[in-house]
DNA sequence: CGTAGGGCGAAGC
DNA sequence: TGCTTCGCCCTAC
């Protein structure tokens, strides 16, 4: 099975009001530093509507990029309950989902 | 098949 | 505390 598809079916494991990072998601796929793919990945996301990837965000809280704009996927994040503070989740890790 | 690059991360200044 | 640099793995070209 592909990289991706393993992310993807990760990533539909977190439920609504709730985030995972790159990091963590890279990992729960079996990728030490896979960082960076995780994020390649979701750029290119074919599943767009499918999968929320609006709901990974940095390890550091922050939001991190976003293929339509950073601001939807603020925007997004807050009306799932999240608390945005600027580009920071205030209590990201409280939502902070773990595999 | 080789190279560049990415929605990042951790360490260094 | 905030910005810069280097590194990492995988995919796309």
């Amino acid at each position: 099975m592909k990289i991706e598809e393993k992310i993807y079916r990760k990533l539909l494991e977190v439920p609504s009001g709730h985030v995972t990072t790159y990091g963590d998601l890279a990992k729960a796929v079996n990728l030490k530093n896979g960082q960076r793919v995780v994020g390649q990945i979701m750029k290119k996301n074919p599943f767009p509507v499918i999968v929320p990837c609006h709901r990974v965000v940095k390890s550091d809280g922050t939001i991190g990029g976003y293929a339509y704009g950073s601001e939807r996927k603020k925007h997004m994040l807050s009306k799932e309950g999240l608390k945005i503070n600027n580009d920071k989740i205030s209590d990201f890790k409280k939502n902070l989902f773990r595999f």
